[in-house]
DNA sequence: GTCTATAACGAGATAGAC
DNA sequence: GTCTATCTCGTTATAGAC
């Protein structure tokens, strides 16, 4: 049986409310409990769907780094180095916007106390960002839209970096203006 | 009674103990059974010193930004922005070497789970850092030892932003020289 | 200042009925 | 697929002896 697009499985409104969670309160800042509070479910129905806390866990990132490759595919259609920046950077302030952390952004800082498989799952999600950036990088530089010193991995982790921090303090202060102040310092410097 | 200046009370083992385990597993990450036993306490020995956890959590933000403020005015003292901005950076490498996070910014991941004083003193911990670095930067800016483009606070934010976000990425690979190459592009570019 | 003992609660997890 | 009931363990916290 196949899910009408508009409908919403079970598995996937638990995941939707975990990864919310998450992304506010981190990993180790949530229980089963609180995902079956806000589902009016039982705590016992969040174990049919996903065994353990870690499996759940494992899916929330699966789910959350396919999303965001197919974000960072439509953007590729954009063909447009700098404008592909902005896109890459609007994709943080999405998040933002609700008082949301990157989810791989907060299970960085908690990524000692994680099970093994969503340490690994964390880092292939800030590696696979990394290259694409840095296809974007040389891209633009070939194209002569983009310009920056040194190899396109190191401006793209700079560039991960500056996101990925300027999120984790905006979320302080609430305050959304304070992430496009830095991200836009940040790329401006290298659209020509 | 004072403390001879080479022992340290028990209330501050309690804190270095805590302190770490707060970097590196964070603020939720640890209990108070895992660091009476790395001390070979009872739990109930460390209630004495600390009533509870907020308690505990609260005089390690204090302690630790207390801490971070003297080694400001140190730097201060080296009357040269450039190397003041390095040495700021550096201050940052220090913490990554072992592993840890930036204190503060492990609990700003964690802020939305916090006891509202322990919120308060995060967020004017990087009140605190960017006023500082904003000096530095005007100082610098007016000896034209610094140039950089837009206001001197929001320059400030940036550095911030991107020692943050560096450390927490390169924390993943357990890799300090990531950190370096983030850091270096970061304030090479304000230097003239 | 530190201990033993215990209370009170929350978390992750499982068995078995429906 | 969801429920009730239960288990086990970890965590915070307190009382009272030493």
């Amino acid at each position: 049986m196949v899910q009408p697009a508009h409908v919403a499985t079970t598995a996937d409104r638990i995941l939707d409310v975990a990864e919310r969670l998450t992304q506010s309160q981190g990993y180790n800042g949530f229980s089963y409990a609180d995902v079956a509070a806000e589902l009016e479910l039982t705590r016992a129905a969040l174990h049919y769907h996903f065994p353990g806390k870690a499996e759940l866990g494992l899916a929330l990132v699966a789910r959350y780094a396919q999303r965001f490759m197919t974000a960072l595919s439509a953007i590729d259609a954009l063909d447009d180095p700098c404008a592909e920046l902005a896109a890459y950077a609007q994709l943080y302030l999405d998040v933002l916007e609700d008082r949301r952390m990157c989810l791989c952004g907060m299970l960085a800082a908690e990524h000692q106390t994680l099970p093994a498989r969503m340490q690994d799952a964390v880092i292939a999600f800030f590696d696979d960002n990394e290259r694409w950036l840095a296809t974007v990088l040389d891209d633009g530089r070939a194209k002569g839209a983009l310009t920056f010193a040194g190899t396109s991995e190191a401006t793209a982790r700079m560039i991960v970096d500056g996101l990925e921090g300027a999120m984790l303090v905006a979320r302080l202060h609430h305050d959304p203006s304070r992430f496009r102040a830095s991200a836009d310092r940040l790329l401006d410097s290298l659209c020509t």
